[in-house]
DNA sequence: CAATATTGTTCGCTAAGCCTAACATTCTGG
DNA sequence: CCAGAATGTTAGGCTTAGCGAACAATATTG
């Protein structure tokens, strides 16, 4: 079964439900997927049951939700679809960062394998999207992404910005505003506990930036 | 009402009716939209009845069918984001002109309007896709074209060559091994009545070349 | 101009994806 | 460890897009 046999909700369950485990190890349950696919939890229930019918995941009622090799493979193959289709209109079309994520979330559906191959190697076969996010091999083949949430990272550090989530637009034209991107090396100042603040320091800026929980946690950094 | 709020099925219906007149006056019928979509008569004809209440098509029961003012635009702006596609595939991708049509049939349902107008940019405001139809414009003018089926054009004329329909990936394939796309210039050397033959003379060679019906019925020329 | 062939429509059905309301299970904190 | 909160599932209903069978209208042709 090839991954444009199954229907466009079936690919965004699949691809939800890989990308979910890719930076932290939060379990899936069914309200994070209707949340985040902005529907009713009974229609991730139902979902769910049939992609489990097909053997693209197991799940059991109230069980935990898993992928099988199977469906694993149409998830990377999800996921490299999105990814490519964000960096093509990012380098080749002048998209910014933070308008891509929802024309891809659309188009993801709609391009054949062929079209897909014809932009990766249009781009020269990028391996990071404009997110900083990894784009899988047409085999499903990845580096394992490392990296911890700036918001836990160990104050002092000088640290590489790996990834930035790209699940709020806002946020990424807030941080185009600083200049912060994957890459941009920056210091962290301070961790303020209980005012849940991160105080970090752009490398070559003379300016501290406070950030917030929802920033800091957006930030995935590396050790330099 | 954009046209992003139609269902693909509506909007397919849609460009089809308004694509049926445009280079000849043949009428739109049930069934024609049936065999050209790939479905059932009965699911045309709710279809029809659906688009109708909607007053994009006028349509009474065994009448003839006709889009509306309102239909009209949603009908030109897909035209416009279908011949858009075709054209970035093949200028910007390397796309063949047979290999386009397919690819662009699903496309254009799912590209957004930022989207086109990028491609629309980035190709320099095109006005003709690959196979010499006229691109309407974002408010949906076009010039009219203009040109007679090869089949019917004047023998003993020499023609360029507009348009070459895009309904057959395999003819189009032999046009492209005999060097025949828009704006070639060829000369009528005579029609063979009943074996359906034109034959014809590409612009500065040597050999005739015998055409059925099938492959000068699908070219459409203009006298030099 | 009537019989027949063609074309179009209606009817009743299916499947997918979504919903709300009601119910079941599991988690959690006193 | 148990009651209430949180989470998940089932049941039943809606809409859209499709189908075949049966029927209706129109076109063709002898
Ligand atoms: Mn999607
Ligand atoms: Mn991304
Ligand atoms: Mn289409
Ligand atoms: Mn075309």
């Amino acid at each position: 079964m090839l991954v444009t046999d199954l229907s466009n909700s079936a690919q965004d369950y699949l691809k939800l439900i890989w990308t979910a485990t890719e930076w932290s190890a939060t379990p899936i349950t069914v309200s994070s997927i209707a949340g985040r696919l902005g529907v009713r939890p009974p229609t991730v229930s139902d979902g769910i049951k049939k992609l489990a019918a097909q053997n693209l995941v197991t799940h059991a009622p109230y069980g935990s939700i898993e992928l099988t090799a199977e469906g694993r493979k149409h998830a990377v193959a999800m996921v490299r679809r999105h990814r490519l289709l964000e960096t093509f209109l990012v380098q080749s079309l002048g998209y910014g960062w933070d308008e891509v994520h929802e024309e891809a979330e659309i188009l993801e559906h709609a391009v054949s394998d062929k079209l897909i191959e014809r932009i990766d190697q249009c781009l020269g076969h990028p391996t990071r999207d404009p997110h900083g996010d990894p784009i899988p091999s047409p085999g499903g083949q990845q580096h394992q992404p490392t990296g911890t949430q700036l918001s836990v990272a160990e104050a002092g550090s000088t640290v590489t910005v790996t990834r930035i989530s790209d699940a709020d637009p806002e946020l990424l034209r807030y941080f185009t505003e600083l200049g912060l991107t994957p890459d941009t090396q920056l210091s962290i100042q301070e961790h303020r506990r209980f005012a849940d603040l991160t105080t970090i320091r752009l490398r070559g800026q003379e300016q501290n930036i406070d950030l917030g929980a929802s920033a800091s946690e957006a930030i995935w950094v590396v050790a330099v």
